[in-house]
DNA sequence: TATGAATGAGGCTTCATTCAT
DNA sequence: AATGAATGAAGCCTCATTCAT
């Protein structure tokens, strides 16, 4: 599985490159949730990349910088760390398509923003490293699914639904199954999430391609 | 992880209905196709529901019916037993568009029958069990995947975009971006995999009214 | 550490050559004791090879002709074989000094022929593999070593010291350190046999070059 | 096989005579080459007594004083035990024969000096325990024993060598297949090393007796 | 006698977690 | 807070032995 998280591990030596002798020998202290950014950054790498069983406190240690002991300073267990990454990563979006609806004239516009915007949610490398681990892992943390289930996919579908009711109020939009059954507007990205998840990285514009013609549909259902 | 394989492991005491009491205590002897079917069975349930480092040697030896050690008769390694079953799972689908096309006389009938051959392969519990594993343990057997793409998901595409360019030719489908873009039409059974793959399982009802609305939305791309 | 036991294992599919029907279908059985033999010799081979603990029951068998099971028709257990192969190893040697002395008109005649059958017992490959079980195994079979010190080897220097002391007397013999301590004549074999268990294959020049120093050594202590 | 390694193994509770309580219950971490060492005396003691493949690691763990886990701290597998406790074992002697020579005004008395040096080499539990691995497994480490037997062995025999030619010219010692052929000197002790390994533990008085007859042999070959 | 699938005990090794420093 | 040696609980795999055929 490529790893989707290119971000480098810092370089443990690269403290020695201090000209101050003290910091040189010193151990690198942090304030807390510096340390606790890097290391949940490490840990979704590490976790995606290999499945929570086969990640190693030593490999999520090593990418965030210290010690495999460090990581008990700032979590009780690999469990509580999967449990606070995935915590953060699914805290609720802020998607608005109210808004985006507001700042898009026409339909058409609209049916752009919408569709980048899911793209750009859901098809970052990291978001499909969160996306593996629901899949892979997502059991052990059934409260935080059913959670993100509710607050985030359900209410934007929701959301959709409503504003398209909208739409089609005003006229701007054709009623069809798109616009009793919204879901079937986000189809095509959840085609190329579980492709990218199955088949690893597509070229960049391959993917620009499907977005266009993802793009394009959303225009045929609603016009 | 909901299990998403319900099939019971064989009762190994079940054989003891038996009256023979020699019986009771014989080992089983079974010929070696049918142990390698009970042991990728086995396996396919204990890999998805746990993912490959937590699925235990003992527990699909169990499930297979035999000990730990009667699995090594049979496979050199987890790794193999992995393999095997992937490579099971995913031997190339014998789906006929054409012949499917050839036997629905009118377009909105072939509608309702691709879609519904799509669900039958994609959502049944152990296809679910299959993606699953593509999803989390795919890195592993970059070349099932990479043969499985090839011939089975894209050879489908193809297959799709051939039947329809000649419905548009005969003048029973409208050209669009469907016809032109046939993966959009795939993409509805994407979205519902995903969702179960993430939410664990959905009621019947809920699957059913979903398999109907990806129907009709093919009938209004493609009427 | 180099095989030093080149003897082929018997070839499983030799049967197969046969033209009759009857006897290619059936299993090859054997004599007990050609099977006996052939298993304490693929037995000396194998133990020799790897140790008592790492060879392995299927490698004999298999050296042997026959399957891992077949071994127990003929021996109860892996420590049996081992015991009766040591046993049949260290039977005791007819090797008679006085018939020797006799056959050897003079002493530089007796010191030749002493030291050659020296070499041809304790320098051929099996004598090593035995030797070699001997250092690393022995304290498996105390009481067959014990015997065999007593049996073989001591009387072999006791013989020794009995023909040297009549040599003496007949005045065909120096009197010195070797008549009083006839091992001395027999150290340069162990420091030859050491060499070969640590060393590996010498080639067979240097070994008769040291042959032919052991026995200028025994002359110039004799004459 | 008669353990050739009397040293007891650290009693961990030992440590317990002292008073301080907390102590008592203190996990133990010492500095990397005293474990180093202590772990390798215990290898030697295990392997020399059961051979590679039956020596557990649990036995060399409790010999060291510390937890089977403990050992992979220091070494990344048996084998890597296996073989740094052989190239400890087999680094090169300084045995420097001519200065021994330089010490010893007559023949006599360098006879007795290097006999003695070979037999406090070579005779030593340590020291046979080392040469039983050799035997029983030098074929996993070809390369040290390889280096062994020319750094050291064919070294000490050329040094002889050039130290009897001296001799010989210095018209100290009688020129004579010994000291054409210097092995000869060296093979008692072979005899007595492979005595010791076959057949155990000689009484201490038996052995001072073999090394005086060794002394004479070589005061009778040179003088 | 011979076969080889099956058993079950046990070994090496890994790794989350602890703790002395 | 940080380190890393140490622990101890598994897990994968091997292999002597058994036994149905």
């Amino acid at each position: 599985m490529p790893n989707p998280l290119p971000q480098d591990p810092p370089d443990r030596q690269s403290r020695q490159d201090s000209q101050d002798p003290a910091a040189t020998r010193a151990r690198q202290r942090l304030p807390a949730d510096v340390r606790n950014r890097q290391i949940l950054d490490a840990a979704l790498a590490v976790f995606s990349e290999r499945g929570f069983e086969a990640a190693r406190m030593d490999d999520i240690a090593a990418r965030a910088g210290l010690s495999k002991g460090g990581l008990y300073a700032h979590f009780r267990s690999k469990d509580e760390i999967f449990e606070a990454l995935l915590r953060r990563a699914l805290s609720p979006s802020d998607l608005d398509l109210a808004a985006l609806r507001a700042a898009s004239p026409d339909m058409r516009h609209f049916a752009e923003a919408f569709v980048n915007r899911l793209y750009d949610d859901l098809m970052r490398p990291d978001a499909l490293a969160v996306q593996r681990l629901l899949v892979a892992e997502g059991a052990r943390i059934p409260h935080l699914t059913a959670q993100w289930q509710h607050d985030t996919v359900e209410a934007l579908v929701a959301q959709l639904k409503r504003v398209l009711a909208r739409c089609v109020a005003e006229g701007n939009c054709r009623a069809g199954v798109a616009t009793r059954h919204p879901w079937l507007l986000l189809a095509p990205v959840a085609y190329q999430v579980l492709w990218q998840l199955v088949f690893g990285k597509a070229d960049d514009a391959a993917l620009q391609s499907r977005r266009r013609e993802h793009i394009a549909l959303v225009r045929e259902l609603l016009a």
